[in-house]
DNA sequence: TCGATCCTGTAG
DNA sequence: CTACAGGATCGA
């Protein structure tokens, strides 16, 4: 599930149930989760610290201690990251988990393990993200950035939004549907898209992701969290065969740096 | 820069 | 059975 939003929507929620919890212990079931450390130095590091605070750095959930080094934690496909009551409660699709002082739980739950929990001294934090653009909400993320960003390679619309270094947060899901909004062709060179279009996707990028961070605040915060249906107006995405909202044209798909692409071939040219 | 790879689940 | 999945990294 986790492109920006849906991450966002986690680290707020872990926010105001993690904030002040001491660690006691934790486990590691697929060791692969830790990668490229090693749970003994995952869980030795974290025992006894209290959490200080959590916060998104693009789509990295960064969880810090009170010796200053932090938690990194990543999603990738399909991770979730919950506070449980009770820590021997946790699904067996658990893949880590940390055990608080007062008797809850903090888990990654993510049935294909490809999330990430790495543990790191502050010193690493440059390094850790030197590759990561702006953030799309933040004010280092200007129309004059994201211009020059896309005079700069000879990349593909789509890939380029997806590779998170002229802006981050874009997934799949999400960067089809700002390349939609803007009538911006997928497969089009980046460099090659007209200065009117890449504002018009700049702009698209902002408004996307802020609506889609408001309905995963709204979908995690009821019960059921983001399974509860689609709050986001999906325009594009997942709906191959069907009319486009705007032009009534069969929406396609296509195969794009390994992944699926949908979007209007009408509307995108 | 690109395909293979990491994993498991589900739909067709 | 194969194809595909809201992601990123690694080696060729």
């Amino acid at each position: 599930m986790p492109e920006l939003p849906e991450v966002e929507a986690v680290t707020r929620n872990l926010r105001s149930m993690a904030l002040g919890a001491v660690i006691t212990g934790g486990g590691v079931y697929r060791p692969g989760v830790v990668h490229p450390q090693t749970p003994r130095r995952v869980l030795g590091g974290v025992r006894g610290r209290r959490i200080d605070a959590c916060e998104r750095r693009g789509k990295n959930i960064l969880v810090h201690l009170d010796n200053g080094h932090f938690l990194r934690i990543h999603l990738r496909m399909t991770g979730n990251v919950a506070v449980l009551p009770d820590f021997r409660l946790r699904p067996a699709t658990a893949r880590w988990w940390l055990e608080f002082e007062d008797g809850r739980g903090m888990i990654l739950d993510d049935p294909r393990a490809l999330g990430r929990v790495t543990l790191h001294a502050p010193a690493e934090m440059e390094a850790l993200f030197a590759d990561l653009g702006p953030e799309p909400f933040s004010d280092a993320f200007t129309e004059r950035h994201f211009l020059e960003a896309a005079r700069r390679t000879p990349k593909p619309a789509k890939i380029f939004l997806m590779d998170q270094k002229a802006v981050v947060g874009l997934g799949n899901i999400y960067a089809a549907e700002a390349l939609f909004q803007a009538r911006v062709n997928p497969a089009r060179p980046v460099r090659d898209v007209s200065a009117v279009k890449l504002k018009a996707l700049y702009r698209a990028i902002v408004e996307v992701l802020g609506v889609a961070v408001d309905s995963a605040i709204t979908a995690y915060t009821r019960p059921g969290g983001f399974e509860e249906g689609e709050l986001f107006p999906v325009a594009v995405y997942g709906r191959e065969g069907e009319p486009c909202p705007a032009c009534g044209t069969r929406v396609r798909r296509m195969p794009q740096g390994g992944r699926s692409t949908y979007y209007c071939p009408h509307c995108q040219k």
